[in-house]
DNA sequence: ATATGTTATGTTATAATATAACATAACAAA
DNA sequence: TTTGTTATGTTATATTATAACATAACATAT
């Protein structure tokens, strides 16, 4: 499946792969007005977009993006992270085996797994 | 230690025992605005305290909030859902070492865990 | 080349979620 | 009864996200 970014989805995007830490849409926003995007709107439609196809993950704990780091990645649903309180870099986790795990967790409880979010919150290994 | 609620906290906690589903701070208060609570400041101040008691927790994906079911709940920081995608309804997710896996699979990566959020979604046992 | 449909973009307005800041009341301890 | 602390009330505002509508850009079929 091709994936070619549109103008306003390649400006996000950048912005996103050009920060340490997970941005805000209205800090994203901020640091690309420079480059002609004025609105709110056009920067949550190129997260949707960025979102549908893998590029960009949202960190629901802090309302906030950041861009994946990893070519066709698979987490375009389920998501793993370990957020660091001391410096806020995100680091993304590839267990591949957490999704299997997490479906024989929910099978005690009939509960039929589709996808998970996971946000570890501790101490990275630069700041400890 | 002891936990006597105020009459705001207690209020704002019945709303959330009444509910099958997860509640928004909003709709916490049109549902109690006719037990005189009349803005957001009230409700989102009877959050705070009843999820620092662990009395409530937050489910971050959803912007809302549940009452936890169970006395003395340790869940004040780590929390773990099953989200229904089709009746709306959160269960929380009591697997003592949950925390344990988590920490062991933080230490992979030098990251020294604190706490975690876990949300699983899916379709629970009544709905499928 | 032009009409048509589709996708991307621009723009204004507004909804939904959350916090700041300050004033007053209630209550317990000295 | 003063003092300190916690709870409450109230107004305003910040932050995050979406609705609704208009225009532009572009591909493809006629």
């Amino acid at each position: 499946m091709e994936t070619s970014l549109t103008t306003n989805q390649k400006i996000v995007l950048q912005a996103l792969e050009n920060s340490e830490q997970p941005l805000g849409a209205y800090s994203i926003l901020f640091n690309i007005e420079k480059k002609g995007i004025k609105s709110p709107q056009q920067v949550y439609r190129a997260l949707d977009k960025l979102i549908e196809i893998g590029a960009v993950h949202k960190i629901e704990s802090l309302n906030s993006y950041i861009a994946c780091k990893h070519k066709d990645c698979k987490a375009r649903e389920s998501t793993s992270f370990l957020i660091c309180q001391e410096c806020q870099k995100v680091y993304e986790v590839f267990e591949g085996d957490l999704s299997d795990k997490f479906l024989k967790l929910s099978q005690k409880s009939n509960f039929k797994y589709s996808t998970h979010n996971l946000e570890i919150f501790g101490i990275c290994n630069l700041c400890n």
